[in-house]
DNA sequence: CGGCTTTGACCGGCGC
DNA sequence: GCGCCGGTCAAAGCCG
């Protein structure tokens, strides 16, 4: 088990072609697996720490290996998707690409037992524009939702790589072995990576990226999503789709 | 008992 | 107009 960790980038730039569907948030992360030295029970959904749950699943033509459709399961409102995808030729590549963005604080990222780095307020900022609690999920709530296909999400196009140089990946192999260790990988989670994503600080040549960030609502969600994302990953490539 | 996975069918869009 | 393909929903079953 050499967990080590290949930084795979591929950039996919797509120039938008259609006409109806403006431009949905569609985030590629590709992520190898290799935890199935002996095991084979963590190659399904090392994803993050977000629930999931598998709402369909179809065979791609050109691909021996079917796609699965999950939909966030945290949250009954939430319209974060994500689809998980096998690479053609590298059965240990995952190709998971997730569409939209949670309107919800996912996981208690920040409720980590051992506040020590994390003096923010504990109702801070769930999210900037407030859940839309008081509607359903039948009620076309784009407060947060700007991924669904409001005009507001235009097009929105970030590409985030991970530079991911560490080699220890500690709670990568926790997480393999097993989603309960998550506590773990907060615990180990030393500062994380804040200043390896510019997020609310922009000042990187990438500003390009962040100009738009900037309009993503999920800051704090958001964060913790490539928090954790971060140690699973080893690329992430922030698309935008046709 | 609740939640999630699974599988088939259905639907919409696009290409030919 | 038909067929192909991808994506989603829905019902049933299983597991915890």
């Amino acid at each position: 088990m050499d967990g080590s960790v290949k930084v795979s980038k591929e950039l996919k730039h797509e120039a938008q072609a259609s006409k109806k569907r403006r431009v949905v948030q569609k985030t590629v992360v590709t992520v190898r697996i290799e935890a199935n030295v002996g095991k084979q029970k963590n190659e399904g959904p090392p994803s993050d720490f977000w629930s999931w749950r598998k709402y369909g699943q179809k065979p791609i033509k050109g691909s021996p290996y079917p796609r699965g459709y999950y939909r966030c399961s945290t949250s009954k409102g939430c319209s974060a998707k994500k689809q998980v995808e096998r690479c053609r030729t590298d059965a240990s590549m995952l190709i998971i690409t997730y569409t939209s963005s949670h309107n919800h604080p996912g996981p208690d990222l920040s409720t980590t037992p051992n506040t020590l780095n994390q003096p923010k307020d504990p109702q801070t900022q769930p999210i900037e524009e407030t859940p839309t609690t008081p509607k359903e999920d039948h009620q076309p709530q784009q407060p947060i939702t700007m991924a669904s296909d409001e005009d507001a999400s235009e097009d929105h196009f970030h590409y985030f790589q991970s530079t991911i140089s560490h080699e220890e990946d500690p709670f990568k192999v926790n997480l393999e072995k097993t989603h309960d260790s998550l506590g773990v990988l907060f615990d180990e989670e030393p500062l994380a990576y804040p200043h390896l994503m510019t997020f609310s600080t922009p000042k990187s040549e990438e500003n390009d990226f962040f100009d738009e960030l900037e309009e993503l609502p999920t800051s704090s969600s958001f964060t913790s999503f490539m928090r954790s994302g971060f140690n699973f990953f080893d690329d992430r490539i922030l698309v935008l789709p046709s």
